[in-house]
DNA sequence: CATGAATGAGACTTCATTCAT
DNA sequence: TATGAATGAAGTCTCATTCAT
């Protein structure tokens, strides 16, 4: 219709069209945001659509069932969450030390605090009823995520920077306080308490690291 | 009925009266067991009646709905958790280091490592949908654990063990790996999973207090 | 209450456990009389269970599905339906004439003019739908039936009364005026019509038997 | 669009034309195949529409709702079906034996051994749910059937051929195996099954007639 | 004309809860 | 008190039909 964007035209799929390609990932958005909030079985598949802006029969048109619907949202949340870690710790040139703080500051500036964080609650809740998911939640995080930090601290102690120790304990201990941070948020964290423990993420993450850290490390004459 | 057996009947209540009096905390057991196994809207009720070997209809006679009876289950299992941790760490004599080391200990053999403690798992999973938990639970166990651990690292800064450090947020540090600890052995851990992180809690804590108290105890010279 | 009933108060059992007894049975009459009436998928759930004078939901007590329901159905109203002819016939001293007579009206007194002789329709509409149904109708059905009658025309032949004929072809011949006769009661034959051929199921009956018998027989001289 | 090729365009309609005005056809034929096979409900009118190479939305431009696509089925497969016989009928200038030797093998040939001839076990079962139907097929098939069916036999007793019997019983045992064959091609006969009956059309049609014309016929000395 | 994404009424099925025994 | 048969509200999913493109 109009002469001088023809480039536009040309390149933009028509509007139903673009609604058609959007529409999985409008539905896993919505169907992460319900299920973190109210859980599987809480959760109705056509309340899914309604927050998605479609309707019942379309949710079905792209997913089959609302447990497919749950392992698409955990798979494609959970998939290349740790890759960015890795990819870090692997070109970093500082003290370990520092590639801890960053490692964790990162983690909970690009996950931790974004709503996909709360699919680490659901996962919790709902794997013994969805065995599938076990094993993945196994290979695409707790694993990763063991070998990243276990890493981190094999590498601090080749260097002499920490102390010699249980690699896999001591990675539990580090990770620990930050995830179950994040498991918070989405659920005390998010109802209305009178008299709640304050805590700022910020400064928890601090002190932890403040506290660890000095834990890990040589004593310094 | 049995004029023959009065003593019997004197000293012990009937089969048939104890078991009346026992019923309700059978299906809070019962309960128990199969909300953290599957989560509270997966719990079927009369799954719950069956493990507790009565029959649908009796459930409803102690427990007025499903509701009551998941709110009774967190409340009871919560219901002095703290307490004992409370009184322990008032009669304590030994360093804060010594104090925190026994507390945990103390945690973990008494509640972490009993079914009980899957109840932190369900509470978490489900407080959005229970408001009334919200509060119960911040009050009974966030704040009293809060309290505790916060008041143990303040005993060891004023006795000149420990660095000053916010109290909250090292408090949640502290807490938080065995906590996680107790949550993932009723969600992953109890998953059949191929290449899983071996993870010895024993270990684990040991490993943890080692970092942790090195972290919080000032520097000797 | 009533002393002098003591025997009927003992005998019968109470009236909620009577009702249990019966309901899959009245189910299984409902669920026929609806499935004859409307085919298996036109046919609502709740719709048998109102027939029934149960709710929707007691008819899932009784029986786990649609499907299987329709299954029993089919089962047990095609159960035992051949054994009696079969015995009729290893007992029968007359003519092989007469017997075959005798086992088509009594085969159409006894269930052709019945409700169950509607199963035959809804058999022959769902087969493919329902493979399990084809072995079980062709074995418990189709093979007896077709052994039945073969067998009394090979009894007919070995006596010298019949002419010898291939006996699948002419038992087919046999039976298919009456059970196509059933088959159109339940069908057009249930629809009002203008101007519907005339067709009284005795003077149908009589007049195949006297074309039929007189085609089997050899002529006398 | 191309000036080549005119004479093609001229003489036949363009591809896309052909195709459309094939269309209701195409989609008949296809409606046709599907009601035969898994019955009205249980076939999807997408399915309909895929079979015959169209889109969903392309079956309701031709015909209105999956129902009136049923009746125009069921109508233009029935339609014209019976006029061949009259037509062979009153042409027909042998013994009346012949004539109904000659009737059934061409209706056979013809139409009982072609897909079209499962419209009947479709019809059989839903002419219950679809009221407008039962009188069509009682005017078009039944009616007229009979009537071809009677004429013959009238035809022959008045010729002195046959014995005088009631005509519409005559007629119908006539017909049925003939009908009932078709039918179950189209149920038990497209199953897998073991141990099946074997029925060779051909020589059941044999049989039968070798059966009922002598039924008929009176008894040269 | 043709498409196929979207709709939403409606069917099947589950399960918390009740209540006659 | 205990039972378990019965209920029916509510949720999942299907599919005939519509309509923007």
């Amino acid at each position: 219709m109009n002469a001088a964007l023809p480039a536009a035209d040309a390149a933009d799929p028509p509007a139903r069209q673009r609604r058609k390609e959007a529409r999985p990932q409008e539905l896993l958005d919505a169907a992460l945001a319900l299920f973190v909030e109210k859980g599987f079985a809480a959760t109705r598949s056509e309340e899914v659509a309604q927050r998605a802006g479609v309707s019942k029969g379309t949710l079905y048109l792209y997913f089959p069932s609302k447990e497919e619907l749950f392992k698409a949202v955990v798979r494609q949340t959970l998939a290349s969450l740790i890759a960015e870690g890795v990819e870090l710790a692997e070109q970093f040139e500082g003290s370990s030390s520092e590639l801890l703080a960053t490692l964790m500051q990162t983690w909970w500036e690009r996950f931790g605090s974004t709503p996909a964080a709360g699919i680490h609650k659901v996962v919790l809740a709902e794997v013994r009823n969805f065995p599938e998911l076990a094993q993945f939640y196994n290979d695409e995080v707790i694993v990763p995520a063991d070998r990243l930090f276990s890493g981190c601290i094999q590498r601090g102690i080749d260097r002499g920077e920490f102390r010699p120790l249980p690699l896999h304990e001591a990675a539990h201990a580090l990770m620990s306080p930050m995830i179950f941070m994040a498991l918070c948020q989405f659920s005390l964290g998010a109802c209305p308490i009178h008299g709640a423990v304050d805590m700022d993420p910020a400064s928890m993450l601090r002190t932890h690291l403040d506290l660890v850290l000095r834990g890990l490390e040589v004593r310094s004459a």
